[in-house]
DNA sequence: CGATTGTATGTTGTCGACAGAATGAGGCCC
DNA sequence: GGGCCTCATTCTGTCGACAACATACAATCG
């Protein structure tokens, strides 16, 4: 049997992703305040390894400082949905395109596989993740490490955001879960074809058509 | 007179700011190791700001780690200004649209007096000081926090990479200097013009306009 | 002489501790 | 009873110290 790489973990690292995935699920309150005693006591360690995955997370957008150096869960408004979404309307292009131009087979494989597991969604959880996880493999595949700083840090917040707005267990419709797999099914072909400017244009209407989409739903937020 | 606000800078937040700086005027040469001991013992400070400096500047690209957790300024080849430069094809239209919505006219007086230094620019560190100052301006006056943290990142990457082509000190050629102003009075008339998606597709062109100056500037790395 | 082991130094990751500031409770004076 | 002052608590920002790990070098053994 060959060994395997043995990768030591820094705690710090452990904490951030731990943390990460803990405000994304709302385990905090938005606009709750973490101290970092009750943190280090929480997780079992001191207070530094605890204070660099908060400086890891505030660059992410997943918690924010105050004046006076407390640090909240940033209540995400329709502002701020706002920028995201416009962030993505200039991004998500150039990631299709990208992909056009170096994605692979096992790309196209995964994508697939992804699309139809999207068609068995049940909640807006469930096609939210599946969505994160499409847009992931299309960014990575692009291989520019900046867009993919950039990308992750978009989509924690897109998930805090449906978190907070309690959306998460909403049971989605047959429209929109067709309507989220037919762009997709669109979005992987023109991707195949190996066209990045038609890519790029397809990507840019599939972002922005959702702009009309989110009105409506921050107008409801929790029925 | 009014007392102006106290501010407390935390020595984390000074210790990014001036290592961030002088990093991208080129202390430390590229590929060398940042020890967190020689650091603390030269600023003065402890290891802890330190460490939280060097994470921030992680993540905005002026430091990275190694596998063995040694920092190290990066070395920024032609593929890292590829992506730098894929990222502002795709940014910087976003930035020009929501200029053209909110800017305001104080903010049109700063690119006007930007334009005016440009003419006046002498070297090629001059040209690219005022240019990032220039679209710091637009950028800012979008008021899109998102948007403005990754351009900040994506612009000390490039002085850093300036830096490191030793090109800070070139001179600058009049046709340079003139296509930069003449395309900067462009992207201001058409901002100021209020109209956000013309700002956008000249933005674009704007920038994708110097994918064929690009190589030939790495093509001469120092001459 | 080459390979291996032991050692010595430098660096990171983590911890516990302390000073300063902010916040809130409780008592005191008017 | 209301406003103000004092005090206790809690938190952040920072520091120094220690262990684990990696690296380079010297010494040892075949």
């Amino acid at each position: 049997m060959p060994l395997s790489k043995v990768r030591r973990v820094s705690l710090a690292h452990s904490v951030s992703s731990q943390l990460s995935r803990a405000i994304v699920a709302g385990d905090f309150p938005a606009g709750s305040q973490l101290s970092e005693p009750s943190l280090a006591a929480t997780l079992g360690v001191s207070r530094a390894p605890i204070r660099e995955a908060l400086i890891e997370l505030e660059l992410r957008g997943l918690v924010e400082f105050d004046p006076q150096g407390h640090t909240r869960v940033p209540t995400l408004t329709p502002a701020d949905l706002q920028e995201i979404h416009a962030m993505r309307v200039a991004i998500d292009p150039l990631a299709a395109s990208l992909a056009a131009e170096h994605a692979t087979t096992d790309v196209f494989a995964a994508l697939e596989a992804n699309i139809a597991a999207t068609k068995d969604a049940k909640t807006l959880a469930d096609v939210s993740r599946l969505d994160a996880e499409f847009h992931d493999r299309i960014v990575k595949s692009g291989r520019n490490r900046r867009l993919m700083l950039c990308w992750s840090g978009l989509r924690d917040q897109v998930e805090l955001w449906l978190t907070q707005m309690q959306l998460r267990h909403q049971a989605i419709t047959k429209r929109t879960r067709q309507q989220t797999v037919d762009s997709h099914y669109e979005l992987l072909e023109v991707i195949r074809s190996g066209d990045p400017k038609q890519a790029a244009t397809l990507a840019g209407d599939h972002v922005a058509g959702w702009t009309d989409l989110l009105p409506t739903v921050t107008a409801v937020p929790n029925s």
